[in-house]
Order: structure tokens, then sequence, then C-alpha cells
DNA sequence: GCTGGCACTCGGTCCGTGTGAGTGCCAGCG
DNA sequence: CGCTGGCACTCACACGGACCGAGTGCCAGC
């Protein structure tokens, strides 16, 4: 019915609104900046439909309206089309990028990029570790009974470990131990390498076999752990910027949320590539994101994510521009990773 | 005289209860809280020529007095004894960065725990690695004409660089430039390595000379580059923490300012380990950190400093407590690093 | 089912007042 | 000569009432 339909324009403007001004919208508000073609007390009507369905709210008695979250994800789900980037930020996406030397550097400028883009805060997890396949491994003697080894990713992670040998060891035995390594595991991916390892231990000549299980050892370390402290962090700034009003109590909470990372990675565990996630306000489980948003989608040359990016923000955000900022810039990372 | 000391401890009592109660503070309060010996009117007239000579000031009229930036200067040049840590902060410490794996880790302890014992924003250089010796260099085949290089020092840090090779190379020639590679640079200190190359370019084999010529232009871009972007900041929460008035416009430029990490790097190169610096509001040269002060030392075994370390916050902190804080973390850290 | 009109609500702002902390100055005291 | 108590003065800030205006809900009429 039109009726209906009118109503969902009516909460579609007033989403648009309150996120460009960050002003309650009221009736008359609407009927002038948006065409709706009736009157402000048309409008009235349906804004007290709306209310009365959770959709939006008002701060008090006489001030205009605001999405609720509830009403934040209808228009994210139903009311907002992807706004297609404009060729000059396609442009400055590609010219940001290009240019960096090594991981460290993509991801650092893939955060700060989107930090620029979206005027939120950015974070970028680093590749999976379990999703990558192995280059390379390398072992450096340090002492006679000490060795570094390093685990080198086809998506350009480095991660090392110290490991104590049980054994004193020469150059000779390191260079064989190497060689085994390298032939047991290069190509394979990270998560099958944990399988082959009891395997190699196995079959390895009695001599190394102390070694390798040394080894091994640390290897498993290397795969299980690390995955979950990794991100980057940029933009923290624009949190200070909007309205005091976006982040009721301050923005401390937020901030050593981030700092935990954990919970990020939480959230970032359930984002495929290609769709966008979006977590509004109420929906996110940890409580110090309970009044922001978050925007995310997993990026990686497959159909499996070889780790997320997102943005986030006030729960009063510019839904389709972030998303649309997001979701490009994970598939030009993508890319990048899958060529280097 | 007795006159000029006790102007002195009116001064560092008045320095000591802002700190702590963030208040302007009275002749009344000084002389109740602390033991001078002389009452409130004595007192005004040691204010009045403390603020003559520009150590204190008034926020208004009839306010209290506050310390300014040269007020705080002398009281950290002259009035604040050097604060012990307690025992149980010293095992803290201890406990806070035993077990750390890799480089990663320690630092990311290291600016976590810097953070929580001084409540303020925390920054951690990476090692330069100017001041590191090489430990090993690693050619990794990518493609035939492709190949990574892989720098580790000894004091941990790992970088990669992608070589583009002029000719194709098969992996009995990288055995052999890798060879070179290594006889030529380990253990050489990397300010030492740049000069080294010319002369292996030189004396190298004439079948390899074009190859060594390749990778050698990586390492030097290895050894200059990446000094600059290498830091770790922790403890961004703290900057929400304190009154809305410690820092005067809002958080945001000095968040952008951390975020840019130039600035800041910038002030730890002139740190050595053993002489803590701290720089205080308008001495900082940057205008985001004008409200702000810096307290940071270099770490490192030697007398030259690996890296360096320190806290950043309003001006209005507790220096000593923060100074004993960031010397204790970086002689830890120090050691941690010598030991590895 | 939309519209204009109308009474009502209530947060924000402005303004005048009171209050109290803190000051500077001064005369007197040891 | 320096310290002290007293005193008048200043001024930010909190409190409270009045006003204003945006916005609402409701209702009768088209």
């Amino acid at each position: 019915m039109a009726h209906d339909d009118r109503r969902l324009q009516v909460l579609r403007a007033i989403v648009q609104d309150f996120v460009s001004t960050n002003d309650p919208v009221g009736s008359k508000a609407l009927a002038a900046r948006y065409d709706l073609g009736v009157s402000p007390a048309t409008i009235r009507n349906d804004m007290a439909v709306l209310e009365e369905e959770g959709y939006i709210t008002q701060p008090h008695t006489s001030a205009g309206r605001v999405p609720t979250d509830k009403g934040y994800r209808f228009f994210v789900d139903r009311l907002s089309a992807v706004k297609p980037l404009s060729v000059a930020e396609r442009r400055a996406i590609e010219k940001f990028l290009d240019g960096a030397v090594d991981l460290h550097d993509v991801l650092g400028r893939t955060v700060r990029l989107l930090a620029q883009l979206t005027r939120q805060v950015a974070v970028v997890q680093y590749p999976t570790l379990s999703r990558s396949a192995v280059r390379h491994l390398e072992l450096v003697p340090l002492t006679a009974h000490r060795m570094l080894l390093v685990l080198i990713t086809d998506t350009g992670r480095v991660e090392q470990r110290a490991v104590e040998t049980p054994v004193d060891t020469d150059t000779e035995t390191v260079a064989e131990l190497r060689a085994l390594l390298n032939t047991a595991f290069t190509g394979a991916k990270l998560a099958e390498a944990s399988g082959k390892v009891g395997d190699l231990v196995e079959h390895a000549p009695p001599h190394l076999r102390g070694l390798v299980a040394a080894v091994s050892a640390t290897l498993l370390e290397l795969l299980v752990e690390p995955t979950e402290d990794r991100l980057v962090i940029g933009g923290t700034g624009n949190l200070a910027r909007g309205n005091a009003l976006d982040f009721p109590g301050s923005v401390r909470p937020l901030l050593e949320a981030l700092e935990e990372q954990v919970v990020v990675l939480r959230l970032m565990a359930e984002v495929g590539p290609s769709t966008v996630l979006v977590s509004i306000g109420e929906e996110n489980e940890h409580e110090a994101l309970t009044g922001a948003s978050f925007v995310s989608v997993g990026y990686g040359s497959g159909d499996q994510a070889l780790g997320g990016l997102g943005v986030v923000g006030p729960t009063r955000m510019d839904y389709a521009g972030n998303m649309a900022a997001v979701r490009a810039v994970a598939r030009y990372v993508g890319q990048l990773l899958a060529e280097s």
C-alpha cells in the first residue's frame, strides 16, 4: 500500500536527516527538506506509528525523533542503496595503496585510508595464519642449543619464535632440519600443517627426531596463538570529532575495547568476503560497543577471508557510504595480497 | 635563605596538590594540608611572588593558583625526588614482561604495562635498525625473477622486502648469494652495513654481480626507511579519563599526532638510556602537544639507546612517578632484549 | 485519509541574585 | 623585618524564574 510505503520513506528521511545534521528531526523539517508530498500533520501520524513500532524515539517530549537501533537496522537492511564510490575515490584508494613495500606497510596504509574515507575509526586484521600457506621456513642458529624459527607465509606475514633444542646442534644438522621442514611444509596451508606435524616427527630420521619434535612444538604454537593478537587501528582521533552526544558516556570504554583487540577480532571472526557485516548499537555483545556501530567485511582473494577490516563509529553514521568504502578497500587489499 | 626556601616548598606543595586534586589551589588549603608552619597570609605573599616570576598563575581572579609550564619545569628539575618503585611494582613489571614470545609481544606487553602503571598513554619505539646488528639474512625464492629478502637482527626485529632480480635465478644461485651475504654482513651493525655494500658489489664474483647489486639496493632501503614508522601505542583510553580540563581543546589533535608517529619519534630521537627526558607543554614543538607533557627514556643494553619509550599525558601529571615507571620499564626491556 | 488549527509540553537560554573561595592590602605584633 | 589576622573586594559558578520556540497529539473539517 502507498500507506506503508510512505511510512518507510519517512523513516528513511529521518535516518538520513539525523545522520547528516545530528539534530533530532521534527515533522516540519522533514516536510520542508524532503519531498514527501504530504503535510507535517500527516508525517506526525506516520511518526507516531513508527515510534510505536520501535523504529524511532524522542529524546524528550518536545524534541524531534531519532532513529533507534532497530530503525537503523531496518534502514540498512531495506532502505539504503549501495552508494558506488566516485571515480576520484577509487583512484585515491589505488594511489594510496600502491607503493606499499611489505605487509605491515599495506595494512598501515589501509587503515589510514579507511579512516580518512569514512572519518571513523578503522580496524584491519592481519591475514589469519590458518588460511595462509607456508612459503618458507627458516632456521637460524643462535647458540648451540638455541635457534630461531621463522615462518614466512604467502600472504607476507612473517612470524618467529625462539626454539630451545634438546641437544646441541651444528650448522649441518640445522641445514638438514631446514630441508626436512621445508619439504614437508612448503606450500601447505597452515591449517593442514598442524595435522602433518605428527607424521613428520614419526618419519624423521632418528638422530633428528628430538629436534623435529622441539621445532614442531614451537611451530604449532605459532599457528595457534598469534591469530589472536594482530590488529591495526587508526583514526581514533575521529572519535573525538563528532558531537559529544554520539557516545553517551565517553569514548574511553570504546578506546579500551579497541585496544583489547579481542572484542573486535571476535566480531571480525564472522565476516566473509563479499558480504558486509553491520552490527548496530545494542546488537554488539560487548558492553563498550553498545553505543557504536561496526561495519566490516572480509578480504582475501578466494571465497574464504584472510582477515577482516572495517570501521567503528557512532550508530549515527553514514551506513551506505561506509559500507561502500569498506567493501571497496577490502577488494583492493585482497587483490594486492594476491599479487605479492 | 629560609625565605626563598619556603617559597620553593610552597611551589612544590602547589604542584603536588594540583596534580592530585585537579583543583586550583588556594592559600588556605595549602596551609591546612601541608605543614608549612606559616599562615595563609604569608603563603599568599609567597604566591604573589611566584606568580610574578611566572611559576604559577590564576585561571581567573578569584580562583586558586595553578602551576605554569615553567613551574612544572622547575618542579621536575629541582623539587622532585625520584620515587623508587615499590617491590610489588617491580615484581609486576617482571611478571608482566616475562613470557613474551617475540619482539612484537615484548613491545606489546611493554606498552600495556606502561599505560597501566602510569595511567597515561604509553608509546614504545621499535629498536632502531641502525644500532642493531645483523643476525641473519635470508633469501626466499618466490619466482624465477623475484625473491624475498628477510633481515633478522639481534634485537629480534624481522624485516622483509621483495626483490626483483635482473636475471633469472635458480636455487643454487640463491644459496650462493645467501652465503655471500651472510659472510659479509652477519654480526655487522646495520649502520656499518650500509658502508659495506659498495665493497661487496665490487668484489662479488662476476656472475652474481647484478644480483648482489639488486639485493643490496633493497637492503639499503630496509636500513633507511622503516626506522620511521614503527611505534606501538597503548592506553589511549586514559586520555578520556581525567577531567576534560586537562586538554583544553579536545583530545583529538593529540590522538592524531600520536598516530602520525613522526611527531613522537622526533621527540624520542633525542633520548639516551639513563637520562629521562621530560618535555612539558609549550616546550613541545608540535602544536598538538603543547597541552601535554612527554616523559621518555631510551632503552638498550649499552650506552646507546636501541629505541625510546615513554608516556604522554596532561601537563598536570605525576612527574616523579611517571619518570620512575618509565625508567624502570626501560631497564627491564633493555635486559630482556639483551638476553634474547 | 489528509489537512490546518490549536492547546500543551518541556528543554534550552537568558538574566539577576546570592554565595563562597580566594585574593590583595594594611595595620599591628613579636 | 617578617609574619599574622582582619577586612574589603572580585568574580566564577550555582540556583531559580521567565521566556521562547520547536515539536507534539488531538480534533474537526474537507
